[in-house]
DNA sequence: CGCCAGATTGACT
DNA sequence: GTCAATCTGGCGG
């Protein structure tokens, strides 16, 4: 049991407060007996009903019904052939998840530089896509939780220090009126 | 079944 | 900066 584990009551909080507080955190991927492991460097916040830019935004569909799930489990979905890893987090009974829109990677870089085919460390997972490819995430992880230490995947807390920058979200058609993008500002794995 | 949009990526001018 | 590939899921007929 790692103490440093993160577990439900950190993702049942408002959306935008739990994006600033994955920065820095280490996320830790398993299957077989492989172990990859990077560093968070750069999440987005989405909301429900109100964010026009959130895929729960038309109401709960098959797809998307994860989203509604318990805080701390995983959504996933398909943009342009990327799988976009979302954790779900939402104060009770509302609706939100983070994307994870970059990592540095740690540990497994031999592994994850042959999941993406690409050598650059930068190149490896600065990207929501790139980092599920680097990390063999897929479809198959949906609604399953990120917070036990049996998971596949699951956060750790990390002792580092860092300044946050924030933004507009990225690739979205209608934003909201608030910077919901957060990263470690200076990191050079910030996706472009 | 066909059509279309999308929280992207990679290649290129 | 531009642009098209590629695929999943929703929706209409």
């Amino acid at each position: 049991m790692d103490l440093r584990l993160l577990k439900k009551r950190f993702y049942e909080r408002d959306p935008k407060i739990v994006a600033r507080g994955l920065l820095g955190k280490k996320i830790v991927r398993r299957f077989g007996n492989i172990s990859l492991e990077g560093l968070i460097i750069e999440t987005e916040a989405y909301y429900g009903s109100k964010d026009p830019a959130s895929r729960a935004f038309y109401g709960m569909k098959n797809y998307n019904k994860s989203m509604w799930g318990e805080p701390g489990s995983i959504f996933i979905y398909n943009v342009h052939n990327n799988w976009m890893f979302n954790i779900v987090a939402h104060e009770f009974r509302k609706v939100g998840a983070i994307l994870i829109r970059a990592l540095e990677p740690l540990k497994g870089i031999e592994v994850m530089k042959v999941n993406r085919g690409v050598g650059d460390l930068r190149l490896i997972a600065s990207g929501p896509g790139r980092l599920s490819r680097a990390l063999n995430i897929d479809k198959s992880l949906n609604n399953k939780t990120v917070t036990s230490d049996h998971s596949e995947i699951f956060i750790v807390d990390n002792n580092i220090e860092f300044d946050i920058g924030t933004s507009y979200r990225i690739g979205v058609k209608i934003d909201l009126d608030e910077k919901l993008r957060f990263f470690i500002k200076g990191n050079k794995y910030v996706s472009r």
